[in-house]
DNA sequence: GTCTATAAGGTGATAGAC
DNA sequence: GTCTATCACCTTATAGAC
């Protein structure tokens, strides 16, 4: 039994349309470029999805659905606060070089129509509640000082997504447009990102 | 002599569009809504702002040269670093909560368009060279650890900027979309940030 | 400067043959 | 399932009266 390519219609069609809604927004997006790009006809677009809003809801849950889960996975792994904390940045940012634009893409679309999170968020099952004892057990114990565990993982989403989501301004700025330099900026903090973190949090 | 007030057509319009443009993007607005936002029709747009590009390039550039001052006057203010952090942390936070869309929007039409960005990129005259120096003084003086002074820059435009970019996602998951509470974190943030960021490169 | 009316072009969506 | 041809609508833009 053979697994169906990347080569069926359907597959075709999805990646094409994630492609141009991600790189364009569901307003910008065109669905002549969808087909195009999937090779294929318009028609043919509206026989497999018969919207251009029922494709671009497609796609856009199924971006959540599978970007949630591999948070949930390392903010659920059973390890010590500080392990968790460099997994995440050194793992989350791994995945923003592969696929740089999702962050961007998803704050954009939730941003100009907001109900659209409530129509999946239910499934999503996201509980930052293991996380958040973990926090304040540490607090608790000592080894951490005292923080609100919300800002500390506000704290570490922001320093591991913004640099990529703000690519297109912070190049220039930082770097003068280099794109090699920035490349390595955002290498290196895969382990920067825990390391600054800890530092502050810890109690020397 | 009276300065002209709010209420002349070219301003209204201005206005009307800011808001439409921020709110939807560039390929989302829609001309007819901001002409029913300044309370005139479609024709005299066109009369002051020949296309919706010119409108818009209008509008963005707009946004970009009154930003960038801002946050040049903060970080090449005549004040030690830690002085500096704080301040920006908290005049920064401060302008987001007037304006919390402003971020979002330029990301979104750079990222669509990066040549947007070098049509008034020289005008701005960004350089941060000065806060780089003051970084790596406070390391040469063995003040604050070791550290990339791009790293410690784009660390703190992201816990600044990030939380509130990403309030239509981060609001449901850390707060069960309770906006108060989201507001109360974003507040305490102002001195938060500057606190979060300090206890990290001081040396101890 | 401001309006009404309309043009011109683009875009999502459908009909119908194969 | 896939195509060509076409529709119906929406949106930007202009013409022309006042």
């Amino acid at each position: 039994m053979v697994k169906e390519k990347d080569t069926t219609t359907e597959n075709k069609i999805l990646t094409a349309a994630e492609d141009e809604f991600i790189e364009k927004g569901l307003t910008g997006a065109r669905m002549q470029q969808i087909a195009d790009k999937a090779g294929i006809n318009k028609a043919l677009l509206h026989y497999y999805y018969r919207s251009k809003d029922k494709l671009f809801e497609v796609i856009f849950s199924t971006i959540l659905k599978t970007l949630i889960p591999k948070i949930k996975r390392i903010i659920n792994e059973d390890v010590d606060l500080y392990s968790k904390i460099r997994n995440f940045a050194n793992e989350y940012i791994t995945m923003l070089q592969e696929k740089p634009h999702i962050p961007g893409f998803i704050i954009h679309e939730l941003g100009t129509n907001p109900d659209r999170l409530a129509k999946i968020f239910g499934k999503l099952e996201i509980d930052i509640s293991y996380i958040k004892n973990q926090i304040n057990e540490e607090i608790k114990k000592g080894n951490i000082r005292n923080i609100q565990a919300e800002q500390l993982i506000i704290n570490l989403l922001s320093l591991c997504i913004f640099p990529v989501v703000a690519r297109p301004l912070a190049e220039p700025i930082l770097f003068s447009s280099n794109k090699e330099e920035y490349d390595k900026m955002i290498e290196s903090r895969k382990t920067e990102v825990g390391d600054f973190i800890i530092d502050s949090i810890k109690i020397h």
